[in-house]
DNA sequence: TGGTTAATGCTAAAAAATTAGCACAAAGAA
DNA sequence: TTCTTTGTGCTAATTTTTTAGCATTAACCA
């Protein structure tokens, strides 16, 4: 799933080969066609192919992502997050990229 | 995994109430040896029960959650998690909590 | 056009995960 | 102490996932 939400949409054969520790061709398709039926992604027909994407919108997968990293490592603080992010130890941020945000915070 | 990240240390039974749609307690001891045998998580002894944690430090699978995060659904770009974060759209932040922020990026 | 490649539909076997449940032992309670 | 509860060690059965591989068909290329 995560290389679906990545990539929006992908073949059988593209995710197999985002994947770490890709499992087999077969393997790969049987897994889709339960998460078919779970009702979890959608494929539709693009050429001779499959074109597989997650049924939920990404942001909404995003928002749920979101929720359960600050739960599950920033006892639910957004200001922790942040932190981690500033942090050179978690991120490498370079100075721009602080400005940026900077300024993204400053503005809101 | 999430279970025991946030939880630190737990026992199978705990494991098993804080999961979403649990399974059998005896499913959670089944996956608690494999996950054993694959050296993903310890276990010690604690007067009559085991307590499990994960073999990774906290920091080092919170920096990889963050990263992943990252790469599925910002571009790898810290900046727009961020710009996540302050929309009311995402996340429901005080303003109290926006300038907590703003302190922290304004310091670094 | 004809041949090759590559994708799906299927099937069947093997491997892995899930489950129930029992024996045994330790902890706690009456 | 004796009884009850609760956790682990096991085992066996069931279910699910993973895998290989073949037939068929559509796309592509020389």
């Amino acid at each position: 799933m995560d290389v679906l939400f990545r990539m929006e949409k992908a073949t059988a054969r593209e995710i197999q080969s985002e994947m770490p520790d890709p499992p087999s061709y077969s393997a790969v398709r049987a897994m889709l066609a339960i998460l078919l039926e779970k009702e979890v992604i959608k494929h539709e027909k693009q050429g001779r192919q499959f074109v597989y994407q997650p049924t939920v919108t990404r942001p909404k997968a995003k928002r749920q992502a979101l929720r359960t990293l600050l739960r599950t490592f920033f006892d639910d603080s957004p200001e922790k997050l942040v932190a981690s992010l500033l942090d050179p130890k978690d991120q490498n941020l370079t100075d721009e990229e602080i400005e940026r945000i900077r300024r993204l915070v400053d503005e809101s």
